[in-house]
RNA sequence: CGGAGCGUAGCGCAGCCUGGUAGCGCACCUGCUUCGGGAGCAGGGGGUCGGAGGUUCGAAUCCUCUCGCUCCGACCA
C-alpha cells in the first residue's frame, strides 16, 4: 500500500479527552473515531488490526475443534423472559421497541440465543461434545465507558458455547478453552495469566480470567511471579486428549493468581514466598466459565443419553474480547514515539520510508522493494508522501509497523538500504534484495511458528 | 446514578470574571527556499462561539433550561 493512496489521518496533538497511552496512540495514529461515549468507527489503520486479532482468535478456535457461526446482534427479549435475566440484567442492556412494539434488546451475550439453537436442533447426546462460537458485536450500555475501546459500550467478542453430556466431559471443553486461549494470546504477543475469578452475572462456579498486566489495568491482581516465567511456546497439542488438557490446566492454574474479587491474603501468604509475592494491576481480555444446567434446565435444552433419559446438558461460555485486545497490546507494547506491534497483529509487515520521494534512483528501489514484498505474500506501506524524513519517521514510529525499511539517495550510492527494528531501535545496512528477504524470513518463521 | 468540570475553525487552546460583533498554535491551500528525525519565509481560506429561551441599544461573555462529552466514585468483556 502506498501512503499518498491511503486513508491515514494521524494526529500531531493530542486529543483531549483520551486519558491513557492506548486511547492516545490509537486516536493519534488514525485508528478509531469516537462517535458517542464508548462507541467507535474503526478507520482503516484500526480496522485491520481487529481483523488480525480476529483471524487468529479464528484460527485457534477452529483449531481447537469449535465451530464457527455468527448470531445476530439483536435479539427478542423473551428469550432472556425464559433464563430469567430479563429482569436480572439491570439498566446496562440496551433494551427497545420495534415497530410492532416487540420487545428487543441488543445482546450482550448469547447464552440464551445460543441455547434456543441447541434444543431446536440437537436430541440425542450422540451429537455431543459440541462447541460452537462466533464473534459478534455486543453492546453493554455501561454507565461510565472510558479508556478508549478498552471499556467501550459497543464492543466486538468472541464468545463460545460448550455443550457436554456430564459434568467431567464439560470441564474438558473448560481445559481445552484455556489450552486454546493460551495458544491465542501468545500469538499477539501477550502474556495473560489465568486468574481465578469470580463469577459475576453469568454466573458459574469454574472461571478464570485472562489478565494481561498493565500499570492502567482496570482489576487489582495477586500472583506468583513464577507464573511470568511459564510460556506455552510451540507445543503439540490434542485437543481431545483430556490428560494433556488437564496437565496444562494445572501447569497454569496451580499457582497463587487471583483478581481482587477472589484474592485471600491469608492464603496468599500460606502458598507464596514473599520475594514471589506479586501485587499489581492487569487488564481483563478474555473469561471462561463452566456453569452447568444454569441455562440448559430453565429453558429445556435437554438430549437423551445412552440409558433413555432426558437430561439437561452441561455447559459453559468462553469470551474473548477482540476489540479490548487492540487497546490491551497497546498497553502492553509501546514507548514515548508510539505503537509498537507484535508481529502476530501488525496492521502492515513493514513500512518503507523513501528519503527523498521524486528522486529517480529513490523511487525506484522503493517500488522494487514495495513490489517484491507483495509478491512474497508480504502487506507493506510504503511512505511515498513529499514530506520531510523527519516527519515520514515520527509517522512511522507512531503507528508502531515493527520493521522500516529507510531508503535514500546517500544510500543507495553505496548500493543499500536500512532496516531498523521498531522495538530495539536497532538498524543494519543491506542491499535491498537482503532487506526483503530478512522481512520474509522474520514472518516466514513467525508463520511456521503459528 | 452521586460529585466535579468542559463545549469557541479539523485538532489543541485563549477570550468570558469587568457585555461593544472573535483570536493564537498545529493542520489545510498557493508560491519560493529547504530536504536522513514532526522545516523557514510570504500570502490565503475556514467559526450559526453545542442548542433553545431570556436580560440588554448590543451577548462567546450575564440569567434559565436543555443536549453532548470528560474526570472522580459505586458497576463491568
Amino acid at each position: 500500500m502506498r501512503l499518498s493512496r491511503y486513508f491515514l489521518p494521524v494526529l500531531k496533538e493530542t486529543p483531549a479527552e483520551a486519558q491513557i497511552v492506548s486511547h492516545r496512540y490509537m486516536l493519534r495514529a488514525g485508528m478509531i473515531k469516537q462517535q458517542a461515549a464508548g462507541i467507535y468507527s474503526w478507520l482503516p489503520l484500526g480496522y485491520k488490526v481487529l481483523k488480525r486479532i480476529e483471524e487468529i482468535v479464528h484460527e485457534e478456535q477452529i483449531r481447537a475443534g469449535h465451530i464457527p457461526m455468527l448470531m445476530p446482534t439483536l435479539q427478542p427479549a423473551d428469550l432472556w423472559r425464559e433464563s430469567g435475566r430479563y429482569d436480572a440484567y439491570g439498566p446496562e442492556m440496551l433494551r427497545f421497541k420495534d415497530r410492532h412494539d416487540r420487545e428487543m434488546l441488543y445482546g450482550p451475550t448469547n447464552e440464551e440465543m445460543i441455547t434456543d439453537i441447541f434444543r431446536t436442533y440437537v436430541q440425542s447426546y450422540k451429537d455431543l461434545p459440541l462447541t460452537l462460537y462466533h464473534i459478534q458485536w455486543k453492546f453493554r450500555d455501561e454507565m461510565r465507558p472510558r479508556f478508549g475501546v478498552m471499556r467501550g459500550r459497543e464492543f466486538y467478542m468472541k464468545d463460545g458455547y460448550n455443550f457436554d453430556l456430564t459434568k467431567e466431559d464439560a470441564l474438558h471443553a473448560y481445559n481445552r478453552h484455556l489450552v486454546s486461549y493460551l495458544r491465542t494470546y501468545e500469538r499477539m504477543g501477550l502474556q495473560a495469566i489465568p486468574m481465578r475469578a469470580d463469577g459475576g452475572p453469568i454466573g458459574g462456579d469454574y472461571t478464570h480470567e485472562f489478565l494481561v498486566l498493565a500499570e492502567t489495568g482496570e482489576s487489582e491482581v495477586f500472583y506468583d511471579s513464577a507464573i511470568t516465567e511459564l510460556r506455552f511456546g510451540n507445543r503439540d497439542i490434542d485437543y481431545d486428549d483430556v490428560a494433556q488438557c488437564q496437565a496444562i490446566l494445572e501447569e497454569f492454574t496451580s499457582r497463587y493468581a487471583r483478581t481482587d474479587e477472589t484474592h485471600d491474603e491469608t492464603l496468599f501468604h500460606q502458598q507464596v514466598p514473599e520475594e514471589r509475592r506479586r501485587r499489581a494491576r492487569g487488564i481483563e481480555v478474555g473469561q471462561i466459565f463452566y456453569f452447568g444446567t444454569k441455562y440448559s434446565e430453565p429453558m429445556g435444552a435437554m438430549v437423551v443419553n445412552d440409558k433413555g433419559e432426558r437430561v439437561p446438558v452441561h455447559m459453559g461460555s468462553h469470551g474473548i474480547g477482540v476489540s479490548r485486545l487492540v487497546g490491551a497490546i497497546i498497553e502492553a507494547s509501546h514507548d514515548d514515539k508510539g505503537i509498537i506491534w507484535p508481529e502476530g497483529v501488525t496492521p502492515f509487515h513493514c513500512g518503507i520510508v523513501n528519503l527523498k520521494t521524486g528522486d529517480a534512483e529513490a523511487d525506484a528501489a522503493c517500488d522494487a522493494i514495495h513490489d517484491s514484498l507483495v509478491a512474497l505474500g508480504l502487506d507493506p506501506l510504503y511512505d511515498d508522501r513529499d514530506e520531510r524524513a523527519g516527519a515520514k519517521f515520527a509517522t512511522m514510529d507512531l503507528i508502531g509497523l515493527p520493521w522500516r525499511i529507510t531508503v535514500g539517495p546517500r544510500g543507495l550510492k553505496n548500493g543499500v538500504v536500512e532496516l531498523t527494528c521498531r522495538r530495539t531501535g536497532e538498524s543494519q545496512e543491506l542491499p535491498p534484495e537482503k532487506a526483503v528477504e530478512r522481512i520474509a524470513q522474520i514472518y516466514g518463521k513467525a508463520l511456521a511458528e503459528a
